[in-house]
DNA sequence: CAATAAAATGTAATTTAATTACAAAATGGA
DNA sequence: TCCATTTTGTAATTAAATTACATTTTATTG
């Protein structure tokens, strides 16, 4: 736990001299951690031997330690959260939000994803015969997304952002294929419905979507990216965001699993892209 | 900047002496952290005074003051690091480098983007007639996101990752117009020469890609995103993600600007979308 | 290539800070 | 109210950091 947490946590149960200790440095930590322990204990109008005993109490070897440790926890304070933008918000403001946002999403989803979930649906890509991404509106442009990284392989790929289309593909749908549906919400009707058309199929259906959601209801395997809701009409979706490194993920394992010898294959596709591009110095992938 | 990358960096300026200091400190900061002036002084072989002079020409008040600062870089200091995915890693590994590449990239690009840059073209935004987002391959749908992302508004947007509908809307372009040009490396030729022609016209260029590339040097506004270079065949795309990131800050900084009335347009906007949905509790925009 | 200035480093003394040992209050229960 | 226990403070001690100054090293110039 965070130091300056667990300062708080314990407050009741210190002793009258040393809650005067830990709320001295409570009100301003910043001060605290560069201060001797004299002017400290001066500041809390306590002996020094007080404040060394406190120091040790909190679980520091002394007071140069606690000072060590205090210093620590007051960088890590606030690492990444969701913060929302406001009307009033400054550039700068809402840059800094919107970025730490998406940090902060990428940092809970990281910590939440379902690993066998993502495993699985690894294997199942793997396996595919044929695999098609379907989303629609903002989703669409993940779809979209993930379709341009698969088609790097030799997997037949299909990508849909139209309702009619999805619908034929969901009920065309034979075992072995795989089909992901991407929806942020996961309550959007319409792809609630190919979904279910989908899943009356052999195929496998992944969802990259809320968990607990009607979409999610009627997936095989549902990769979940529990990102805060954004109800602000400001906020951009860090959802999405999250959906795309999830992508990344299923790619990275997809290429992995096929072995080293796709490596070359991979090599010779970059290669085959390099007369579109002026050549500078280090070759990349568009 | 982080006192370790201080460290690092200012290697080739110190002493000899003061060399091995820091050397010391740097194979193993963590221990340093928890050592007397005395014991830190004997592992680097050099005097004590030497490394107080140290710790003073590395911008802190005396040793235990950079004992306080390197303890703090410590702690946010190698947060999240670009790493790259190898052929052996399990899917733990990758994962997790996966996510944390894509923080650092994000990371990176929050303190380097060129907020005039990125100002002038929220400002150019906001006065355009119309709007145009462009992109080929992967930049495709980095393209086709910021033209979800904008048709909430009444500006026209286009969008297209065709390369002859993109010529034919560059040479259409007007004064008042603003057209996007997303590229990761900023070297597809296709594009440049969409870009090239869109700069004879009257309309304002903006480019997402790559500083100092042939795209870059066709724009009016360049927003770069400084990411390291991803040449491993594994490594999916951070800067896409970066990409993505800055142009929630255009539609952000974009609504913002428009003022609060323009706030009930995009209620209305999302309770029209209400239908499309089933519901359940709070309401969220796709 | 010596001679000298400047910089770098070390030694020892000094100062400052932290800790310990112990004594004095304060607190709480019989 | 007395005794045991805990809490707190005083003074001494130890440890750590800093300073002042001496010595060595390095670079520079005649």
């Amino acid at each position: 736990m965070n130091l300056i947490e667990q300062l708080q946590h314990s407050l009741p149960e210190l002793s009258k001299s040393e809650r005067k200790v830990a709320q001295v440095i409570l009100a301003d930590p910043q001060t605290a951690i560069h201060q001797s322990i004299a002017s400290l204990a001066e500041r809390a109008e306590v002996s020094e031997p007080t404040v060394n005993r406190f120091c040790r109490t909190m679980g520091a070897k002394g007071y140069p330690d606690f000072k060590l440790l205090l210093a620590q926890s007051l960088v890590k304070g606030t690492p990444y959260v969701n913060r929302h933008v406001e009307q009033n918000d400054s550039f700068a403001d809402y840059t800094a939000k919107i970025f730490e946002s998406t940090m902060a999403a990428l940092n809970v989803t990281r910590n939440h994803v379902d690993n066998d979930a993502l495993h699985s649906a690894i294997t199942k890509l793997n396996a595919a015969t044929k695999i098609a991404f379907f989303g629609l509106g903002a989703s669409a442009s993940v779809a979209h997304d993930a379709h341009n990284k698969f088609l790097r392989f030799d997997t037949p790929v299909q990508f849909s952002d139209d309702v009619l289309m999805q619908r034929m593909a969901a009920i065309n749908a034979k075992a072995g294929d795989v089909l992901v549906f991407i929806s942020h919400t996961g309550r959007t009707k319409a792809l609630c419905e190919v979904a279910a058309i989908a899943k009356t199929s052999a195929a496998t259906v992944i969802g990259l979507t809320a968990a607990d959601s009607p979409l999610a209801a009627e997936c095989d395997i549902v990769l979940s990216t529990q990102v805060p809701e954004d109800t602000d009409v400001y906020m951009p979706m860090a959802s999405r965001i999250a959906q795309l490194v999830i992508i990344d993920v299923l790619v990275t394992g997809f290429t992995l699993d096929k072995g080293p010898e796709f490596r070359e294959k991979l090599r010779l596709i970059k290669a085959s892209l390099r007369d579109s591009r002026y050549q500078k110095t280090t070759e990349n992938k568009e």
